[in-house]
RNA sequence: GCGAGAGUGGCGGAAUGGCAGACGCGCCGGACUUAGGAUCCGGUGGGCAACCGUGAGGGUUCAAAUCCCUCCUCUCGCACCA
């Protein structure tokens, strides 16, 4: 009677597959239930943080199947990337070549996790049959204005011969793929998406996430869109009649600004330079800030500095000529580029006023007392009223703020601005493997949308790899060169693809019609299966993807293919897996495996160090392969310890014991049953486990009919159902879940072999080991299939319906109640369960424990917690 | 620097205002056995005890791991956001 998982397992998978029991049909037939996980990116191989994410919705999709919704649970390959590339550089093989085998062995290693997915609806969006949409949907945002061309400033690396996106850029000012290369700016035209137009509504849709979405996520996005109130200003420049905008969220403190601050690559600052025949010191300036690593650009440790550019401006409302400086803390992409600076009430302002000398002037006055500029040691940020501030004197500063802006909006030199974090997405990348822009450059109509009747514009597979650097698609001449869709001149494709988080903008609308090929998506599906009702992913993803996905859906929606405001309506964000490394004082990072029992190097025999439990990476070796796992215990200890081991939103640490543990576990359940299956396939069975619940009630008063032992069968039975329930419908406690399932598997241990056999509590412990199989299936397919049917059952136990707690059943006939003397734990008293609580009072007080405490004391309140917990406080 | 989160036995974790340490790992003991690193059963926060124990200190409460304040440590995110 030796669990032996590998057999089990892949006779299931077999099973299920033959029966299709997975496969969510388009006709909806049962409330619904879109289970989603975030797709994998084929990288190659699985890894224990896929293991994890996709064991919590399988869980959970099993689990919503079995409460008798229709699950559309489906799975597919983010396939587009730049790993693809690299490994095509690296090993010679096409990237497509790549991408497909790392999917079809992903694909099996899922397999043998036993994830019920509906495989039928799989796509890799890689496939044209997926990107031709997108490129669809990217001709409409042209026409509505959505998808624009800018000239930018972006992150250039030598090495890729690409943009990156700032979250490319380590923090050193390398890049993330090649760490020795140093990341430059490079101005090129690129394709933006107006997201910003959705700022306000990315904001305003959290309300309506709010109790499904982590409270943490939605902080982070609202960090990330940063929507802040405040004005642009103009300040007129002194020669030229140009002038300078600048954006601040203190208009009130204009008559404060005593200079301008403008970031370094702003054009003006070497403009300003020249005419002031300052070029030379300035340029080395500019290109010293440019040079200096984001590190330490962007810490708050950063010296202030900055260099007068020569030029000056005039403040709107004092009329003084002020100095404009190019300062190192000035961002381009935010706001105009350019600072009024406040140096009295702006902490960076003051700091740099100090160092270079610039006059310091208060206009806001505290509460508790006037402030001196010659005095001051730090800038004065809070609120106030407005002092030296012409006709605003007198003012507190919020009413200043609105009254200013009033004025300069009557004056039209500036207007009242919400300004956001959140910039435009730029989506070319200078890739091969992506899907292909789709438009042509015509040297005599310019830029020429392709015509959707020549869509898709398919990415050409057999291209060539001698180039090691750069787009290999400018290579492809014959791919390159067409007509001009609207002058028939010569023209040339755009040979730039997009970011490849335009693929996973849509995925999850696509798997609901993943076949459609007459468009994109049909509505009446979107309406039948969206919004998703469970997403599980990374937090890694909180900002960028769950931003530009929702983005997506809204943009979608306003084309009227997609229902509803927000695409996901509950989120879990899961841990990261962990594991402790181990460090070998000659050969640095070993893997477990290159570590021995005693902890000594396989290699030297030196003793390893065991280091903090980090997130498990291949950098550090401190990794498990899920496949050597499944292969020495199954795919059910996989998916029982990945739950077991903490709750879904905290980290997990791996453990090997720990996995031993999950591993004994189910022996244990194996033995257990598979011990008693003839036994047990001879008791008759219980109507409650079978799902019939019409007849529980006739059926149930019977069994309570039975013995004592009966009774409390039924008592651990129903309690453990109703706990489980709870922890995974309420709670997503899965670990809680399954503690709860091990307590009854060793309260079963103890039931004596008589028991079994007995007709008094044989229906009974059927029932309570159908139940457990059941409770036990969403967690361990297999081995509950297998023992499902070993007791005597045909059909599948992930094709049942979950078991309803008899609450009678459950029932305690006794209650304890606790008995605390000044808050501290003297006695324990059991009682009928209905017991008034005037009973419980007298038979407390009357207890020889608690009257040794208040003998000859005064009771001076008596605290009752209904059946739980008495509280006599005495003088 | 800013933002979010977390600190509980030897370890992972339970308990979200009401018995701190469920469950698992580890460890100890017993049974079975030729044998056990299999299996089954039992024990296991500290202290001889009174008692003491949830990062530290204060507070609210009849009652605090849980709520509030101050501090410390760690983890994650970040674009000095004007």
């Amino acid at each position: 009677m030796k669990y032996q998982p590998q057999a089990i397992e892949s006779k299931w998978q077999r099973r299920w597959e033959e029966a299709g029991v997975f496969r969510c049909p388009d006709a909806i037939t049962a409330p619904k239930f879109y289970c989603l996980e975030m797709f994998p990116y084929p990288s190659g191989r699985i890894h224990m943080g896929h293991v994890r994410v996709y064991t919590i919705g399988d869980l959970i999709a099993r689990f919503k199947r079995m409460r008798g919704c229709q699950v559309l649970h489906p799975i597919g390959w983010d396939a587009f990337g730049l790993p693809a590339e690299n490994a095509a550089h690296r090993h010679g093989t096409h990237p497509a070549k790549w991408t497909y085998e790392n999917i079809d062995f992903m694909r099996q290693q899922l397999k043998e996790l036993g994830i019920s997915y509906d495989w039928d609806r799989e796509f890799a969006t890689c496939r044209p049959g997926y990107y031709r949409w997108e490129q669809l949907f990217f001709l409409w945002m042209i026409r509505d204005g959505l998808a624009y061309r800018k000239r930018a400033l972006l992150n250039w690396c030598d090495e890729c011969q690409t943009v990156l996106a700032n979250e490319q850029v380590n923090r050193d000012g390398t890049c993330f793929i090649h760490d020795q290369t140093r990341v430059t700016q490079r101005e090129l035209d690129q394709w933006f998406l107006g997201i910003t137009k959705y700022a306000d509504e990315l904001l305003s849709g959290h309300e309506e996430l709010r109790g499904g979405w982590p409270e943490n996520v939605l902080e982070m996005q609202r960090n990330w869109i940063g929507r802040s109130e405040g004005a642009e200003i103009d300040f007129p420049l002194v020669d030229g009649g140009g002038k300078i905008t600048v954006f601040t969220t203190r208009p009130d403190t204009v008559y404060g600004a005593t200079f301008m601050s403008m970031a370094p690559e702003h054009p003006l600052v070497l403009e300003f330079a020249r005419k002031a025949g300052r070029e030379r010191e300035v340029r080395a300036f500019v290109e010293k800030v440019a040079g200096q690593d984001k590190l330490v650009r962007s810490s708050g440790e950063l010296e202030k500095e900055g260099i007068f550019t020569g030029g000056y401006c005039v403040n709107p409302l004092t009329g003084e000529k002020i100095p404009i400086f190019a300062a190192n803390f000035v961002l381009y992409e935010y706001g105009t580029g350019a600072v009024m600076a406040v140096p009295a009430h702006d902490q960076r302002d003051f700091e740099f006023a100090k160092k270079y000398d610039l006059p310091i002037v208060v206009v806001i006055r505290p509460e508790e007392d006037a402030l001196a500029a010659d005095t001051m040691t730090c800038a004065y940020e809070g609120p106030g009223q407005m002092v030296d501030s012409g006709p605003f004197t007198g003012l507190g500063n919020d009413e200043g703020k609105r009254e200013i802006t009033r004025h300069f909006e009557r004056q039209g030199i500036g207007r009242g601005k919400v300004q956001y974090r959140l910039r435009d997405w730029g989506i070319s990348r200078q890739r091969y493997w992506g899907c292909p822009i789709p438009v042509i450059h015509c040297e005599v109509c310019g830029v020429v949308p392709v015509p959707e009747k020549d869509l898709p514009v398919v990415l050409p597979e057999d291209i060539s790899y001698s180039r090691e650097k750069g787009n290999p698609l400018a290579a492809a001449e014959e791919w390159v060169r067409v007509p001009c869709p609207s002058c028939g001149a010569r023209a040339r494709r755009e040979i730039d693809t997009f970011d490849t988080f335009f693929e996973s903008s849509w995925y999850f609308l696509r798997y609901i019609d993943p076949h459609n090929d007459r468009e994109p998506l049909d509505p009446a599906k979107m309406r039948a299966f969206m919004p998703v009702d469970q997403y599980i992913g990374g937090v890694e993803h909180a900002c960028m993807h769950l931003i530009y996905a929702r983005f997506f859906h809204k943009y979608l929606r306003d084309k009227g293919l997609a229902p509803g405001n927000e695409p996901f309506k509950r989120l879990l964000s899961q841990g990261m897996v962990c594991m402790a490394t181990q460090e070998c004082p000659k050969h640095g990072w070993r893997y477990p495996d290159e570590v021995d029992a005693e902890g000594r190097c396989r290699q030297c025999g030196e003793k390893v160090e065991v280091g903090r439990s980090m997130k498990m990476s291949k950098s550090k070796r401190n990794v498990v392969e899920p496949s050597a796992l499944v292969e020495r215990y199954g795919a059910d200890t996989a998916r029982v310890f990945s739950l077991f081991a903490a709750p879904p939103e905290k980290d997990l640490d791996w453990s090997e014991q720990g996995v031993e543990g999950a591993y004994r576990f189910l022996g244990r359940v194996y033995r257990l049953i598979a011990q008693r299956a003839s036994t047990l396939s001879a008791a008759p069975a219980h109507p409650c486990a079978s799902g019939a619940r019409d007849s529980l009630e006739s059926d149930a008063g019977v069994l309570r009919g039975d013995a004592g032992g009966a009774r409390r069968i039924r008592q651990v039975t129903h309690r453990t159902l109703a706990k489980v329930t709870g922890d995974i419908e309420e709670r997503f406690h899965f670990n809680t879940a399954i503690s709860a399932i091990m307590e009854m598997v060793n309260s079963l241990y103890l039931v004596d072999d008589a028991a079994w056999e007995s007709p008094e509590t044989a229906p009974s412990l059927r029932e309570a080991v159908e139940i457990l199989l059941l409770m036990l299936s969403p967690f361990a397919p297999h081995v509950s299939e297998e023992l499902w049917e070993r007791i005597g059952n045909k059909d599948l136990v992930c094709r049942k319906l979950w078991p309803q707690a008899d609450e009678e059943a459950a029932r305690a006939e006794e209650i304890l109640v606790v008995v605390q003397i000044n808050g501290k734990l003297r006695a324990r008293i059991t009682a009928d369960a209905d017991v008034p609580e005037e009973e419980i009072r007298a038979k407390v007080l009357a207890d020889p424990r608690v009257r040794e405490y208040t003998e000859g004391k005064e009771i001076r309140k008596l605290v009752y917690v209904p059946r739980k917990l008495v509280n006599i406080v005495v003088g």
